[in-house]
DNA sequence: ATCACTTCTTGACCTAGATCAATGCACAAT
DNA sequence: ATTGTGCATTGATCTAGGTCAAGAAGTGAT
């Protein structure tokens, strides 16, 4: 499929590349027509406040998809870097609009509503509790600081979460 | 296009009804393939915290969707109830399939995705002023409580804020 | 081996927002 | 008119988590 849309040359780049762990691929402030399919590695994207301070949006290891949400020309809200030495596929966000299906927006759609549930209505301890639950293998993978900017709080305080928990067994 | 899909009867069921302010249309825990369509009013869908205590999820006042985006045999976490007088179009999933387009999907992921930076990155006085230029009209519409829970805080907490806010004019 | 760099931890203190409780206020029902 | 009932406000206090600062411990580069 790749190949026939690719060779028809219509307007599609679409490209493996590999990136190192640190390379940044997407700026806030860019306009962003990339779509980031991860092949292995691990990628991150996250905002920056006024204060400087990053919080990690999502993180997206092998066989997500990872972009930045924002239409054609508004400029975006996120970062995007690789966690990890990764491969990835890059291709236009037009290009997916013809293969990325109702199914994958759906369960991304599944996901960010968990979120934003998960961010209003439980306690720090609760959301990083979760976290491990559903993305165990992501927890092995990035810094300890990483999850809690996921969780939206300080690396201090999930440190101090988690000498709670192994306490309390 | 509704009245041809109707009439071929593929086990499509697409009615218009009018609720009553106040009127549960979903609750959490029950399985869900509805989605209702806002044609005049305002619904809202909601979760309950272990301590009883509601979270807006999202509004929905007239031309919006609103589902519990939950699979099909799984029980779903949101409320959906009718803070005005509404008339909606409640369709079946499946059906949607079929309309909702992939536009907005992504759409939605917009405003979710800033939901999420929002309640991560901003203190509550910035993500209520973000809320009134975003949705003024919705503030003429639903008690400053409710605002409060979409915002994630209490309702003491707002009303501090618009005294704070009023007072630095 | 050591220096630089980063991560994690711990302690002391601080603050945004929560909680609890009381009061005032609007408006609907009798 | 008056008695609810729910909403907004205000005050007093509390707490989860933030901030700041200082170690400790690991890792890589020279």
């Amino acid at each position: 499929l790749y190949a026939i849309l690719h060779d028809r040359n219509r307007n599609i780049k679409l490209k493996t590349i590999n990136v190192t762990k640190g390379q940044i691929l997407q700026r806030s402030g860019e306009l962003n027509t990339k779509v980031f399919t991860v092949e292995s590695g691990l990628l991150r994207s996250y905002s920056i406040d006024n204060k400087g301070k990053e919080h990690i949006y999502m993180f997206a290891p092998e066989n997500w998809i990872i972009t930045d949400n924002c239409e054609g020309d508004i400029p975006c809200d996120l970062y995007i870097d690789a966690i990890e030495d990764s491969t990835i596929t890059v291709t236009e966000k037009d290009f997916t609009k013809l293969t990325s299906d109702r199914k994958s927006l759906v369960k991304r759609i599944n996901v960010l509503q968990k979120r934003v549930i998960m961010l209003m209505s439980s306690p720090a301890l609760e959301r990083y509790q979760h976290f491990v639950e559903t993305y165990p293998d992501i927890i092995q993978r990035v810094p300890q600081r990483m999850i809690a900017s996921y969780l939206g709080i300080t690396p201090e305080a999930l440190s101090r979460l988690r000498k709670e928990i192994s306490k309390n067994k």
